[in-house]
RNA sequence: GCGAAAGUGGCGGAAUUGGUAGACGCACUGGACUUAGAAUCCAGCGGGUUGCCCCGUGGGGGUUCAACUCCCCCCUUUCGCACCA
């Protein structure tokens, strides 16, 4: 018999033909029930890196463990591939963003399938093709005949490096999250997506992920969707300049109305010039909201800024007692929140309390505390807590929290106010200023105004044929042959939109197009859709936790109520993992750093199996995990280990299936333990691959087999009896192993003699007659303290164990000259004696 | 400030319902095999003491026969949000 060393660019080649050929993981067996598993695709950057590596490699175990458990999985991949980079490494290297995504993409599959990862390639989209970006262009215009997109304009986030305006959620920190430049405001008419429109589903919604969703990543989009509930209150000018007779503000607190003593307006509320221009101090207050504006973004939003403010020389009415209260500046509040216009309540709201003292502004307690009594002279901060209502007329005496349900119902009969929810989730905007995205398919003519190009001549092209700018801005508009067009309503000439579609709307809808991706006639079927929507299990980074997964959501049920999804569908992704990075030294990996791990030179080193065995190995999917170069080695040990194993004891091994080695088999010792080994082994896998996807305590358990196998293989291998039980074992560890490093195993089994590829084997069923075992190891305390163990037949009763455990050596050593007060017995674990 | 997660050997990490803390792997040490190395195999590997024990899961209290696990208080780290009225 021939030892060959273990070859792993060999046999992964051989197999990765053979699953090419094969089309082995195409889906649609509708007999079995549905898993849809889907990795977060990838943006053709150039290369994969090991962030990749670790999505794809858990992404693809959950997929192969679920066939293997007899579900029909839909597991594809394909690229997202519209975006900046691609622009920009075009402009730097002389080529065309199209030819560059392109290669890139070759690349990178070619580079996924040298790692085998089982997806139905037939199914591979790339959202920069017209066939992908026809349908997003469909969407739109239906999503504007329902309102559900409009245009404004308004300030937006520009960013001066890039060329294009942001998302709220694109901007980090003040920074545009892509190149990290300062974004600036800039008044810009643009598309906005309305997604406030759904902001309470979207909140709501959440509950139903609870337990499916990380709670952190919950916790996010609640945060960022921000409710709050209050009411908008009208306050009357005292003297009415112009149009302008009143104020609304939004508070959450109504309950402190009786407490105002001044009203903030931002610098940017569109009623302030109206406002000031009759005012002597006119040009005082333009000057600081001028001063405002050109502050830093960032230092505008700093909780460290300043309190600063200027009386605009008017008055507006309490609308309950009629007082008289000065109308103010300020350059805390923010205009594009509720209205741009708060009460200010300097006894009981801390930024009132500062902008109060710093302008003199007098302060009313409207309540008070439940066991103290505050005075405002001496008050140091402001009271934010709940208590009883005083200084507030009839609402005098009634708990804060009664107080606001009252004096909104007040309001309400007067007309002076409502009930109202805010939220802090602002539209998106999706146009962007650059070349490299979905056109919008909008045309503005002279006669006609803005006019939706008719959905029969989509998809609007995004022309090939241009020649990118140095400068980073889209050609699009001085390419004639696309931005002049005629007006489908009038025929005559016409303009079309340059804007191009933000890239999140492709990444919205995806994992949709994925369940009938050669669709050429709609998007998806609807039986496709019910199908395999939800998608039951969802990997990616963290860092997607508001963008792309609010982006999604927000898109599932705008798609619903357009009528392109089924009503039933109305979340996009039943359970959410969310993946930690890896890292270097303790670091990110990034080539500044230089502290890159290349997955290919690590294939190349020890192939694709063992690149996938550490990364699944090295900590839980969760968590970050420190890239080690010895632990790699370990793995390659242990998949060579394997290897030696099989073949040193290849001669005695039969094509048995797992856990088919009969008890008559297993009558030494030696061989009992083994196959009891080898079904609780399988039992823990499957637990631990299947429910919880700790894939590293199921490969311990694997690596527990085998270490166990080592060191009983002569003995079992000296008869045939022990030889079955040995075989079945091999075929376990074949079995389990074959989702995480699926090349080596299949190679093994098909060597054993099986002719059905592993691939469509099932999950092996363990049996709980295997796990007994005749003798088991119990602990023996004393006052909760190890002092032993003690071997007793399996299934003796208490009082004989207790029995035993009193007569044993060490029991009785330690309890010597002491009275034994109590015995606690736990059956197969432990007994404790309590004694003093 | 608000919210979420985490803290266990030299390191990555186990311990699933409260029941023998440290599985599995890395690193390290000793031995075998080798001219030597690599590879492999065997053994050891929390700390203190060596033949008994004592201490030990961020710190302090508590519940329990028994606590990494449950309860209370505190500390540290990471991440997200943050003048949102």
């Amino acid at each position: 018999m021939v030892q060959e060393r273990y070859n792993p660019e060999e046999i992964e080649q051989k197999w990765q033909h053979r699953w090419a050929e094969d089309n082995s993981f195409a889906c649609g067996d509708t007999q079995k029930p549905k898993y849809y598993v889907l990795e977060m695709f990838p943006y053709p950057s150039g290369n994969i890196h090991m962030g990749h590596v670790r999505n794809y490699s858990i992404g693809d175990v959950i997929a192969r463990f679920r066939r293997m458990q007899g579900f029909d999985v839909l597991h594809p991949m394909g690229w997202d591939a519209f975006g900046l980079p691609a622009e920009n490494a075009a402009i730097k290297n002389n080529t065309h963003p199209a030819k560059w995504t392109f290669a890139n993409i070759d690349t990178m599959r070619a580079q996924l399938q040298r790692l085998g990862y089982s997806y139905d390639w037939k199914r591979e989209i790339a959202t920069c093709r017209p066939e992908y970006y026809k349908w997003e262009q469909l969407f739109f215009l239906r999503f504007l005949e329902k309102g559900l997109i409009y245009r404004k304009k308004a300030p937006q986030n520009w960013c001066p490096s890039c060329h294009t305006v942001l998302a709220n959620e694109q901007v980090v920190e003040g920074l545009c999250w892509r190149c990290d430049s300062k974004v600036e405001q800039k008044d810009l008419t643009q598309w906005f997506l309305r997604i406030t429109a759904y902001a309470e589903e979207l909140l709501q919604d959440l509950d139903k992920l609870e337990g499916g969703w990380p709670e952190r990543v919950l916790a996010m989009q609640r945060n960022w969707i921000g409710k709050s509930v209050g009411a908008h209150i009208t306050f009357d000018l005292e003297q009415p300049q112009g149009d302008v007779t009143s104020l609304e503000v939004f508070t959450t607190r109504p309950d402190t109305l009786f407490g105002v003593t001044f009203l903030t307006l931002a610098p940017e509320h569109p009623l302030v010039e109206s406002l000031i221009q009759k005012t002597p101090e006119a040009e005082h207050i333009r000057q600081f909201i001028q001063r405002t504006r050109n502050m830093d973004r960032l230092e505008r939003q700093s909780d460290q800024l300043e309190k600063e403010g200027v009386f605009t020389g008017s008055y507006v009415l309490h609308p309950f007692t009629g007082a008289r209260v000065p109308l103010w500046l300020g350059n805390f509040v923010l205009a594009e929140y509720g209205t741009g216009a708060v009460m200010g309540v300097p006894a009981h709201d801390q930024r009132d309390f500062d902008f109060a003292h710093k302008y003199h502004l007098p302060i009313t307690l409207v309540i008070q505390p439940e066991n103290t009594t505050l005075d405002t002279a001496t008050m140091t901060e402001a009271m934010t807590g709940n208590g009883v209502m005083v200084n507030s007329d009839s609402f005098n005496a009634l708990l804060n929290e009664e107080g606001k349900i009252q004096i909104v119902t007040a309001l309400e009969q007067k007309k002076k106010g409502k009930a109202a929810i805010q939220y802090r989730l602002r539209d998106w905007n999706i146009s962007r200023q650059r070349y490299w995205g979905a056109p919008i398919p909008v045309i503005y003519c002279e006669q006609c105004g803005v006019v939706p190009e008719k959905e029969e001549h989509l998809p609007v092209h995004l022309p090939l044929d241009v020649k990118t700018r140095e400068d980073g801005r889209s050609p699009l508009p001085e390419t004639a042959s696309f931005a002049t067009c005629q007006c489908p309503r009038c025929g005559g000439q016409a303009r079309r939109e340059t804007d191009t579609l933000d890239t999140f709307v492709e990444s919205s809808w995806y994992f949709a197009r994925y369940t009938d991706a050669r669709n050429e006639n709609t998007p998806f079927s609807a039986d496709a859709l019910l199908r395999w929507l939800p998608v039951d299990q969802y990997i990616g980074g963290v860092e997607h936790a508001i963008l792309h997964l609010l982006y999604a959501r927000f898109f599932t049920k705008a798609l619903r109520d357009c009528g392109f999804f089924p009503k039933e569908i109305t979340e996009p992704f039943r359970n959410l993992l969310t993946q930690g990075m890896v890292l270097k030294d303790g670091r990110k990996m990034s080539k500044s750093k230089g502290n890159v791990v290349d997955p290919t030179l690590m294939i190349q080193k020890y192939g694709a199996d063992t690149v996938r065995l550490f990364c699944l190995f090295a900590a839980p999917p969760e968590r970050d995990f420190d890239w080690s170069d010895s632990g790699i080695e370990g793995s390659s040990r242990f998949l060579a280990r394997v290897w030696r194993l099989f073949q040193d004891t290849r001669q005695y091994l039969q094509p048995l299936l797992p856990c088919t080695a009969s008890a008559q088999d297993a009558q030494s010792a030696a061989a009992r333990d083994l196959r009891r080994k080898e079904h609780l082994t399988v039992k823990k896998a499957g637990e631990d691959m299947g429910d919880r996807f700790q894939f590293n305590t199921a490969i311990a358990a694997v690596m527990e087999l085998v270490n166990a196998m080592y060191a009983c293989r002569d003995e079992l291998c000296a008869d045939s009896a022990g030889q079955h039980v040995f075989s079945s074992a091999m075929s376990s560890v074949l079995t389990m192993l074959s989702p995480i490093t699926p090349h080596l195993c299949e190679e093994l089994w098909e060597d054993l003699g099986h002719t059905t590829p592993l691939n469509n084997m099932p999950w092996p069923q363990w049996q709980e007659e295997a796990l007994q075992q005749d003798v088991i190891t119990i602990a023996l305390q004393v006052n909760g303290k190890l002092r032993g163990t003690m071997d007793i037949p399996a299934g003796i009763s208490k009082e004989d164990v207790e029995n035993l455990a009193r007569k044993d050596q060490n029991i009785m050593r330690h309890t010597q000259n002491m009275t034994i007060r109590k015995v606690i017995v736990v059956p197969g674990k432990l007994v404790n004696i309590v004694a003093g």
